[in-house]
DNA sequence: GCCCTAATTGATATATTGTATCTATCCCAT
DNA sequence: ATGGGATAGATACAATATATCAATTAGGGC
């Protein structure tokens, strides 16, 4: 699914670990991996599922949970609450920060969408919040709407 | 919490679900008065907890579930997917429909707000979710963020 | 190389949220 | 008053997630 190469962004992966101060361990490779190579948002319990899938090894889910947190807080994967799976990181091979990720989510077959929003856009959000007291608003965002596809077989 | 007299919202309620051809029983009653009184977000299980606090009813989690499924369709109350928790539709005395609603939802302690967005904003994020192929945004948004009082505690 | 420590993983239990299904009961229209 | 559809009860279970403690592993200092 990466437009970058699979090598690449494994070893950005490992020095954006290294630098996070943690190791880039044989099993947070192979849950990285799954989700690099899903053309899909994952379940935990579905990225278990695909380690485990034709092989000796047995990734329990609780483990996958674990090291989901563990790429979240560096900035490796994204958890999407609305369809409470997980995406990896379109971003990771680049150096700079990135403050926004924008997710669209179908309500009806909870296909994932990665957009990008202008920066007016984000700004009117950002104001709207800060007038009901928020400080900010999350620089990950999810927006609900419905595909093309799910449109139709509901009309 | 309401602005409008309770005894108001619910003969509204009763029109609504009169309209849309199914009854408004004591149950249903019970779990949207809930919501109504609350000033906070609330989870199912809460719901059925409230009801039952200090009373001889019963109210299990199944029914809970059930009714909250038909008032959303009546329109009466909201399901936050971010916050995994329901809220009573500010817009319930309205006779027109509304067919935005927008919800700031405090990734440290879950409170949520209700806000404006203005049809500016609404537009973008249309747009956007239009190039990547979806035909529409959902009519009920939901925006995470952090309240002043969780962005200090976390700084 | 070896050991100490801390990081990582394993294993188990349990909490939370939500769906499926079947039966019993209620209430309205005839 | 009663037949039938809407509503509620009851039970089981699926899916998602957290807590906790023990076992193992990997690096850094000697």
């Amino acid at each position: 699914m990466s437009m970058v190469d699979y090598e690449t962004v494994m070893s950005a992966a490992e020095q954006k670990c290294i630098q996070g101060g943690i190791r880039f361990t044989k099993r947070r490779k192979q849950v990285l991996s799954v989700l690099i190579e899903a053309d899909v948002a994952l379940s935990a319990y579905e990225i278990a599922e695909r380690c485990n899938a034709g092989s000796d090894s047995n990734m329990p889910a609780m483990s996958v949970y674990r090291i989901l947190d563990l790429l979240q807080d560096q900035n490796l994967i994204h958890r999407l609450e609305i369809a409470n799976k997980y995406v990896s990181c379109s971003h990771m091979t680049c150096s700079h920060e990135h403050d926004q990720s924008q997710f669209l989510i179908c309500g009806g077959c909870r296909h994932v969408e990665e957009i990008y929003l202008s920066p007016d856009a984000v700004d009117a959000l950002q104001t709207a919040a800060s007038s009901a007291g928020f400080s900010a608003i999350s620089p990950q965002l999810e927006i609900k709407g419905w595909c093309a596809e799910c449109h139709q077989s509901n009309e």
